[in-house]
DNA sequence: ATAAAACATACTTATTTAATAGGATATTGA
DNA sequence: TCAATATCCTATTAAATAAGTATGTTTTAT
């Protein structure tokens, strides 16, 4: 399944910030844009999605930036992911309803929602800890391995 | 997550030919077509996918149309939906590999291989029989049940 | 021969994604 | 107080993808 660039902005985002700053230290968009090369005004949006979904707080002003909401262990990639992608579980349309209702039902019912389903349990169980502690292995690994 | 249009045609279709075509009879796109409410002509785009991916086989001419290569149990859903659905696994796009390629490995393995996994694990489950049981399931239903 | 069908290609339109632009607002510190 | 540094907000643009049309050509049964 495709996650758009805002979802891996996101969590790249988050994940950087869960490695450096734990102690109450906030970090600026534009630290976080040199970091990674992730555009500084478009990171604006994505940071707009993650402090409406409370993942994120922020302090205005000189000195300001943002911090995460909780820690680390306390946050999923479903968090995540949910509170930047528009369509994560967005699927209401109707395809066939009109004529072959029995048929969207069963699509619905056995197809997407087994489908949802899924995706749901398998980000939700993966937290941002786990993701730091996945990147700091990797980091003493050999690079070669890095694409699988 | 979302299946688009072509993904929900396809499926549709094929169920309704689970349906009501097991004896090696074919059935025109006209058909499929105004029982479904689908445009005959986009359908042809959709049974060219699926034909491509072997899962249904044509016959030329007058009196020709499409059938099922297999039979609806050794079809699952996730076989439909790869044959006509451009980003089921499509995500190949580096997003912040060049700067931090820990992250980026640490994401592609706990996040979206996970998540491939859990889609290709779930639609893999359900076959063509059971939606075809569970639509006639719900033809006896009250309609009003139709909306969960 | 003719009608009915699949097959093929090109085109148009609408929607979504990605990114940019230009400011408004708030806060710190000199 | 003022300048610098940030977040915050809204609108716009550009590119990509999705959705659907249009117009044929081939093939085959009758």
């Amino acid at each position: 399944m495709r996650i758009s660039a805002k979802g891996r902005y996101a969590l790249a985002s988050v994940i950087h910030m869960a490695q450096h700053h734990h102690g109450g230290e906030s970090i600026t968009l534009i630290k976080i844009s040199e970091r990674l090369g992730i555009s500084k005004i478009y990171l604006e949006q994505v940071f707009s999605l993650l402090k409406r979904g409370e993942l994120v707080t922020s302090v205005k002003g000189a000195q300001g930036g943002y911090l995460l909401s909780r820690a680390p262990q306390q946050v999923s990639v479903l968090d995540v992911l949910t509170a930047v992608e528009t369509s994560l579980f967005d699927r209401t349309e109707d395809t066939v309803a009109q004529r072959a209702p029995e048929i969207e039902f069963a699509m619905r019912k056995c197809a997407f929602q087994a489908l949802d389903d899924a995706v749901s349990s398998a980000l939700m169980q993966v937290t941002l800890e786990d993701l730091v502690l996945a990147s700091e292995k990797h980091k003493g690994d050999d690079a070669a391995m890095y694409y699988i």
